[in-house]
DNA sequence: CCAGAGATATGCT
DNA sequence: GCATATCTCTGGC
């Protein structure tokens, strides 16, 4: 069975109290909407998110932004729910976050994996953040900008799935302790119900 | 299948 | 100097 995109004539654009709220309920969320990405030229390209890591800010040891790192790498965390925050990792690679929540609030959502949209039976999964970005041509250009814009380079969108309506399992969590202490780790989401709809879905493990 | 190297930005010690 | 929100390639068992 193949799925299709929403029948809207226009696809609606996820709002801005989407993305302000609290950063778990997002990462979860987020799982089944479709990340819309725009060329100039009028290309464009859409992918179902299917795996989402929520970073908790100042408190979570992981979050760049811990006990309040703020730099011009990461200044975009720092702004309004719905921006974009995109780094550069490694020397090599780039990831793609979701910022949530407010102002000098900075929590944000890394989008870990997406299929492409929609679904083709020899569709793949892009799985890996810098594998993501990279079949997107998201780079640092992409930092800092609007996702709730119609027409904007980057954009997400509602899918065809609501987790309100309880048609969603989510992955379990994976639990990482540190060594000696009670550090955690954010909070990883996967899409598995709608697996079956996406053949050539595969999630890694931990 | 698994371990290690290498690509080298960024921020912290 | 060192660790890291990564990925691909290589060589060993």
């Amino acid at each position: 069975m193949q799925m299709k995109p929403p029948e809207t004539p226009e696809a609606a654009t996820l709002s801005r109290e989407f993305f302000t709220r609290e950063t778990i309920e997002v990462a979860r969320d987020l799982l089944g909407q479709i990340l819309v990405r725009r060329w100039p030229d009028g290309r464009q390209v859409r992918a179902m998110i299917v795996e989402t890591e929520a970073y908790l800010g100042t408190d979570d040891p992981a979050c760049h932004t811990f006990e309040g790192r703020r730099s011009l790498r990461n200044e975009s965390m720092y702004k309004l729910g719905g921006t974009s925050y995109v780094y550069f990792i490694y020397g090599m690679h780039h990831c793609f976050n979701v910022v949530t929540r407010h102002e000098l609030d900075p929590e944000a959502v890394l989008i870990r994996a997406a299929c492409p949209w929609p679904s083709t039976p020899s569709g793949r999964t892009w799985n890996g953040p810098a594998k993501l970005c990279g079949h997107l041509e998201i780079d640092r250009r992409l930092d800092g900008v609007d996702l709730t814009e119609k027409e904007g380079p980057l954009s997400i969108e509602a899918g065809p799935i609501k987790p309100s309506e309880g048609e969603l399992d989510f992955g379990p969590r994976v639990g990482v302790a540190y060594a000696g202490d009670a550090a955690f780790w954010p909070l990883r989401f996967w899409l598995k119900a709608f697996a079956p709809q996406l053949p050539h879905l595969k999630l890694r493990s931990s």
